[in-house]
DNA sequence: ACGGCAAAAATGAACGTTCATTCTTTTTTT
DNA sequence: AAAAAAAGAATGAACGTTCATTTTTGCCGT
């Protein structure tokens, strides 16, 4: 195998372990020692990916972000339909919530933590820029109401962080039509009444 | 002064202390040391009050649930009609959710962390329970969409808790108008449309 | 009202452990 | 065989918790 793919392996085992171990124990209980051996490699060898445990958890933060928007914008283009780009984003960031859920989790935990420095957050919030231009397109249209953006996301996407989280702790599983109520609470929140 | 009150002071202090460390640090950078500090006690002084650090915080996690859903529900009487007795609680908690943030910010970073243990994160739900016989009740009237009770709160109420995290950020400021618009948008998204 | 005393509360220092990180050596790669 | 990567053992600091003492409290007979 090339050297450089190993490298990127390692790293992604390394990134992989540290949102498991995060996930399940809080970053208060994941040692340096227990990520090392989750992903097969010696404490010491973590130093020459990352500067220290607090780079590790950045960098693992910005990774999921990042995978996290390009999956909710994989189909869309900005020159769709609001309503039919709305859904189309909304569903995707719903499947991804659902179906890689430990990500999902991970980035929750860090979302509501002082566990992640001010600037990878910083890093982590541009990739939502399309859907907020397409906010910014439906409100010019008559199409979304003219709220605060964060009004936007609290009532339309975040609600999905909740939904998932439920879900996770065993109180009750989405299920298809589950889903279709929530995208319609979701839009009927957001569009403009006729 | 009391024995019982210094004691009960004392008490609340190690709290008080636990909920502002642990917001601005996280639950893995705050020692008992600093707590200790912070509420001008010994750090042997903790362990006459509570087990150990775990349960310090489980402790703090439920007082302050308490506190939410006591102030949730101050005014509220369970024979209200519907809309009346949501919109109360809703702009209770609102209310709750932006005076006493620092309060409510402890609440979000337990609820999205494995830093409470599973025991004390149900005790602090069974609280709930009158808003989950609200909505019951105006299911039957068909004043309420016949949603799961998950699926509501995630929409009529869980926003505030993704906008109070924005402000306290800094993000952003919420006015008596956003509001005004975030309760139209919680109760439009739960009420059964005519 | 008061001095003395036993019990309770509180303390600071100490303990053993665990942790993040580094150092030295070994293994792998080129 | 030199350079790069990885390893395990070592290090020093920090942590949660406990221990041996001291301080405070509440109560008693006077």
């Amino acid at each position: 195998m090339a050297k450089l793919q190993k490298s990127i392996d390692k790293r992604n085992a390394l990134v992989k372990a540290t949102i498991e171990l995060v996930n399940n124990n809080g970053f208060h209980a994941t040692p340096m020692s227990k990520i090392a051996k989750m992903a097969n490699v010696s404490p010491a060898t973590i130093y020459l990916y990352f500067e220290n445990k607090q780079d590790l958890v950045n960098q693992t933060y910005i990774d999921v972000k990042a995978e996290y928007t390009n999956y909710a914008f994989a189909d869309f283009n900005p020159n769709m339909p609001i309503e039919e780009g709305f859904e189309m984003i909304w569903k995707r960031i719903a499947d991804f919530k659902l179906k890689e859920c430990e990500h999902a989790m991970f980035l929750a935990q860090c979302d509501n933590t002082p566990m992640i420095d001010e600037e990878s957050r910083q890093e982590g919030i541009k990739h939502l820029q399309p859907l907020l231009d397409l906010w910014e397109r439906g409100k010019k249209e008559g199409v979304i109401k003219p709220l605060s953006d964060y009004i936007l996301y609290a009532y339309a996407i975040n609600p999905l962080s909740f939904l998932m989280m439920t879900q996770k702790r065993g109180a009750f599983t989405l299920n298809k039509t589950h889903l279709e109520e929530a995208y319609q609470s979701a839009w009927s929140s957001i569009k403009m009444c006729k």
